[in-house]
DNA sequence: CACGCTCTGCCTGCG
DNA sequence: GCAGAGCGTG
């Protein structure tokens, strides 16, 4: 190489450098490096999503141009001395005049695969890419989806060579359960022993592992309960089979497996896809890393971003090793760390790396961040559950009257969805504006599912579950005798359920039931014919009418009102699918009503508070964060400190993400006495707390008011001085036992009607010596506090 | 069969 | 504490 070739490729890097000077010196090696297997670990904030997105549009635009050797013919002195000079021009006219002439065989935009385990993380992806790549660019062909939507467009395709017709249904897991209980049946095996949850979680970490039934019975053995399990998981897969179904595990599993098994499939997609990454990496399960190396097995161009202090997901099957191990499995990968933090302040960040330092399994990364040191975290003891919820409340009111902070500044995160009910009694109480992630999905409502149950009968007349839910909704009068004597005829014939009810004349066993079951079958079938002909909403429409469903709500009167509007906002849902897709199908809506859950209701414009669980809180971040509950027995859970220091890892991993969603601010509560599941628990401050440096927290007292009356063994580990010491965790003490109350106990929630006040709610109930101190919210004059012997207060 | 009562179990949860 | 399931009765 001559001295001006090196000198040009010098300038080429400079050049690239410069224009991408908003990325930092590590998050550009990630751009840059394209042509080989890519571990990054990127730690909480340090812009992963970034590097991911730029990455796209980098190996769209340029290729490999950053690290490629070539040097083109006829180099000049005076190409290099322009390029040199370029060097001082803005990063913009550099991107625009300088660096396509390096472009070194860029990749077009559907050879690209970008995987990630949330909708909410594909949809900002493919967003992102839409800004930065030029529509020209081709960026709306990049393949850009989660796992399952992946997986299922693939089947779509090939799915016959699994033995999978085009018009599959995905089963959910409430699908699922009731198929387990199908199956159950079958094997003549009692739910009792055998609860359906254990083996749903089973059946689906066996899936994980790629492992049929029959790996599983042989892995059995002469276990005995694996040996029903297994049977149970056969009988389970045959019922799928027969409705023509894949629940969420299959769409992986069998995808796998087709392209395990398919070298033409597997080819056609190794050979597109020239470029794949995939983010999250830390939660991927076995399968998922199996169908990863499959689909970047042409190219071997595979990026993987993640950060294993980040992996929450173990207990439904996420392997951390994938990650750990990811550069033994790909000994040429180059590994790139992201460790500047871009959101908290450095005592934040200190006290999320001090508490995930005491995890052993992990790659070693300590992140840093170039903000101001901030504030100290606040440190609350909080008498109870209420306690906890009013100190949050006027938390903050203080900061929002005192103009620091917006509602929306603030997030409240918790282990448990248990936890929600008493703040948000106490933020309703207050008027603030709050709302709450979790709960029941608008998909999962009854009135939902069954008329998704109507829409996937249609296109797959062979799901018996479906059928067998929809059937007597509204009342046909087909009894279970009916139903078990088709079912019965079903298997005997080898027909679908759907199939004996279409010719239920012909059998004997129906001759009582038959002009139902036909009318039923004749029914289906002409809005099937409809299905052809009309637009997907007006099939809705015909759907409900003909089916009688409008009419059963509408008969229902005032208490099924909610369930007539929420079947108007399914409508307005498929209105947009047809409004949004490019050719829309009822296939194609029924496949996104099942891989994509609500569309996120947090509308992060709003200007109210947000309450949800730590889970649910990964990925975002919020200047100021509140953890209550931070004591042992909730936090650590009291199930993860028992089962094991993997469990117990998984928790400090959790630990570590509350910490860091929090840019500028943390308030960490312990309550010493929690109410929890119908009894009163008092557990020491959470091992977690313990494992912050001191100098990092402001310990902050009860305001005085109430000094604890409370005292003994269970304020020990709370005393206000000295907390250091965290004993056993007492789950399950009742320390209210003694019924020290007067005649009439009433408890929070409870109507109430007084003398003079009238009409109200029980808010909270506290000990007073040997009285009860009542909080009662009334309907006319509001909250008043009274004691139970003087309040008479009749209960309603 | 529909309703209401009792019993039970209960962490986290993407698709 | 509460929801959902299961069971028994009118």
């Amino acid at each position: 190489m001559t001295h001006l070739d090196s000198l040009y490729l010098t300038y080429k890097q400079a050049l690239f450098d410069k224009a991408y000077e908003h990325l930092n010196p590590m998050q550009r090696e990630a751009v840059f490096s394209i042509d080989h297997p890519l571990l990054v670990l990127a730690g909480a904030g340090s812009g992963k999503t970034t590097v991911l997105v730029q990455r796209i549009a980098f190996l769209i635009h340029y290729g490999n141009a950053y690290f490629d050797e070539h040097v083109p013919a006829g180099v000049s002195e005076t190409l290099v001395e322009q390029l040199k000079s370029a060097l001082d021009l803005p990063a913009e006219t550099i991107r625009e005049r300088f660096l396509p002439m390096f472009s070194a065989d860029p990749c077009p935009a559907f050879r690209v695969l970008a995987i990630t385990f949330t909708n909410k993380a594909a949809n900002e992806i493919k967003n992102r890419l839409a800004a930065t790549l030029p529509e020209s660019s081709g960026v709306a062909d990049i393949w850009a989806g989660t796992f399952h939507s992946i997986c299922a467009r693939i089947l779509r395709s090939h799915g016959d060579l699994m033995g999978y017709a085009p018009g599959f249904t995905i089963y959910d897991t409430d699908d699922q359960k009731k198929t387990i209980a199908e199956a159950l049946k079958v094997c003549n095996l009692d739910e009792k022993l055998l609860p359906i949850k254990t083996i749903q979680g089973i059946i689906s970490r066996a899936k994980d592992h790629l492992m049929t039934p029959d790996d599983y019975l042989a892995e059995a053995k002469d276990n005995l309960r694996m040996k029903q399990v297994g049977r149970v998981y056969e009988a389970y897969q045959g019922l799928l089979r027969s409705s023509n179904a894949l629940d969420f595990d299959d769409l992986i599993m069998q995808t796998v497996l087709l392209l395990k098994t398919h070298k033409e499939v597997r080819e056609l997609y190794q050979n597109r896809f020239r470029y794949v990454s995939v983010d999250e990496f830390q939660e991927t399960n076995p399968a998922q890393l199996e169908l990863t190396v499959l689909l970047s097995g042409g190219y071997r161009n595979l990026m993987v971003v993640g950060d294993d202090d980040q992996s929450i997901y173990r207990f439904r099957g996420a392997t951390i090793e994938n990650i750990l191990s990811f550069d033994r499995l790909f000994p040429d990968a180059k590994v790139v760390k992201l460790e500047q933090n871009y959101r908290s302040t450095s005592v934040i960040l200190a006290a999320a790396n001090a508490v995930i330092a005491h995890n052993e399994g992990r790659h070693e990364k300590k992140l840093w961040t170039a903000a101001d040191e901030g504030e100290k975290i606040t440190l609350h003891i909080a008498e109870d559950q209420n306690a906890e919820a009013r100190y949050i409340v006027d938390t903050v009111q203080k900061e929002v009257a005192r103009g620091n902070a917006a509602y929306k500044d603030f997030a409240v995160l918790y282990r448990t969805n248990a936890q929600a009910n008493s703040i948000e009694k106490a933020l309703a109480r207050a008027a603030l504006p709050y709302r709450i992630l979790g709960g029941i999905r608008f998909s999962d409502r009854k009135e939902i599912r069954d008329a998704v149950a109507y829409l996937q009968l249609i296109a797959n007349h062979a799901d018996n579950l479906r059928l067998n839910r929809i059937i007597n909704e509204p009342k046909r009068k087909i009894g279970a005798k009916t139903l078990e004597a088709i079912a019965m005829i079903a298997v005997e014939q080898g027909l679908s359920q759907f199939e004996v009810m279409e010719t239920a004349d012909k059998y004997v066993a129906l001759e009582r039931t038959k002009e139902t079951l036909l009318s039923f079958a004749n029914m289906i079938n002409d809005l099937t014919a409809l299905s052809k002909k009309l637009s997907l909403d007006a099939l809705f429409d015909e759907v409900m009418d003909r089916s009688g469903y409008r009419q059963m709500l509408k008969d229902g009167g005032e208490p099924e009102a909610e369930r007539l509007d929420n079947l108007e906002e399914f409508k307005s849902n498929i209105l947009e699918y047809v409004k949004e897709a490019e050719e829309p199908t009822l296939t194609g809506f029924l496949e996104e009503t099942a891989l994509v859950a609500d569309v996120d209701r947090y509308d992060e414009s709003a200007d109210a508070l947000v309450l949800m669980t730590i889970h649910s809180a990964k990925g975002l971040e919020f200047p100021r964060v509140f953890l209550p509950g931070m004591e042992e027995g909730l936090f650590p859970s009291p199930q993860a400190a028992m089962e094991g220091p993997a469990e117990l890892e998984e928790e400090r991993r959790l630990c570590y993400v509350a910490l860091t969603r929090a840019k500028k601010k943390l308030y960490l509560i312990s309550a010493k006495t929690r109410l929890l599941y119908g009894r009163t628990l008092a557990n020491p401050i959470s091992r977690f707390v313990e494992e912050i440096p001191e100098g990092l927290l402001k310990k902050e007292l009860l305001p005085s008011q109430r000094t604890s009356s409370y005292t003994g063994a269970f304020a020990k580990g709370h005393s206000e001085t000295s907390f250091s010491s965290f004993g056993k965790a007492t789950v399950g003490t009742n320390i209210f036992e003694k019924k020290s109350a007067p005649k009439e106990q009433l408890s929070p929630g409870d109507r109430v009607l007084h003398a003079t006040f009238g009409e109200g709610q029980i808010l909270s109930v506290k000990p007073m010596g040997a009285d009860l101190l009542y909080e009662v919210l009334f309907e006319r004059v509001g909250i008043k506090k009274m004691m139970a012997t003087y309040a008479k207060l009749k209960k309603l």
